[in-house]
DNA sequence: TCAGGTCGGTACCGATCGGTACCGACTGGG
DNA sequence: CCCAGTCGGTACCGATCGGTACCGACCTGA
């Protein structure tokens, strides 16, 4: 059992020059979310993420008891990340429901980009019951409840079924720009929903 | 350099016993479709595979050169198979452009079901450029003429650009449904492609 | 001053990775 | 009958996998 990382130690306050980032979790979290979204889990070997990290072997089963905990951690930071970043983009494009695909096109045309983080770990980890598949499902029920709150907002009766539409709509964008690698598939996705959510019925008032 | 199978053998013919199916690569195939398929390229093993379907170590090198030969010759074979696949159940289904949804729904459900191979294959094999990648990615294309055929075979003036959505579509469907587990994505894509085809423009006649 | 905790570095472990080489058994066509 | 070719089995290779143990250096708070 390795020991857990426990309050802010001694280095963050005093001028630590070891390594760039703040502290050893911190670094290893930040190498290994970039290598595995870049790469994928199963490509990564722990030994890349320590030369990546400049963080020692023994320090990473200190903070990490396994190198899957390490990935479930990242995946739990990755999400919070990425749907503030959603809402943030959703509001600079004027805070509409049709907005989250506005913010789907400046990924897609990211050179880096490499389709979404959650749908590769639920391809990659196949076992539903893996904690990596669990936390992946639950960040997409989570965009879900955005989007759900999003076309709420905006008007929209029943805006359940229409919010599992726009996230079906969002994750075949994602695949899409996966081969295509440009920002169409998320301006056909957004025609797409223009559509539904013209058709739907909204609340009185 | 490995030698190349050539022509068919002799024990096709006669009553080879030794193992049940045709002949050793036959079996190298199917037996890695089966295991890719259910657990990811890279999570199995090349001695996986050989004591899965009883083929020797040396018989693996002789008809292929890599493991990533094998990996594109599975690959190959199942594009063909699936696509002759879909093409069945659309017609199964009243040969309309949206029975690619009806036969989607009906492998949603399946428990073996772990989404779509070439997907999975294009999230795990990262590099665009590599061989696998390029594959998945070439079979979607010819998913997406196969779909505009039969939009243009309904009569529908631009076929190309609904196409595009319709693959979308099926891509967000297998998706979803690997969280899922039902048939819902599907009768869900198929409601907002319905949507799509109703207020696309007709060809005249 | 000193115990306690974190740090990076390294040696090491068993297991598995993809791949090669060689073996004897088997069967067909010449 | 015998050579050519395919078969399954196995020993072996170097490399890498995830993980453990121990080290000395460093800084903190008591």
């Amino acid at each position: 059992m390795a020991r857990r990382y426990r309050s802010v130690p001694f280095w963050v306050k005093g001028g630590y020059h070891r390594g760039m980032p703040v502290n050893a979790r911190q670094r290893l979290l930040t190498t290994a979310e970039e290598l595995f979204y870049a790469e994928g889990v199963r490509a990564v070997g722990v030994e890349r993420i320590l030369s990546a990290s400049g963080v020692g072997r023994a320090s990473f089963y200190r903070h990490f008891a396994a190198k899957d905990d390490l990935v479930v951690a990242v995946l739990r930071g990755r999400d919070e990340r990425w749907r503030a970043w959603l809402a943030d983009r959703v509001a600079a494009h004027g805070g509409g429901p049709l907005a989250v695909f506005d913010a789907l096109a400046e990924r897609f045309v990211r050179q880096d980009f490499r389709g979404c983080a959650f749908i590769n770990t639920m391809v990659e980890a196949a076992d539903p019951d893996s904690p990596a598949h669990r936390v992946a499902a639950q960040h997409k029920s989570a965009v879900t409840g955005y989007v759900e709150t999003l076309l709420s907002t905006a008007g929209v009766a029943e805006p359940a079924s229409l919010a599992a539409e726009f996230t079906l709509l969002m994750d075949g964008a994602i695949v899409t720009a996966l081969r295509e690698r440009s920002a169409a598939p998320a301006t056909r996705a957004r025609a797409v929903a223009a559509v539904l959510l013209a058709s739907a019925d909204r609340s009185p008032g």
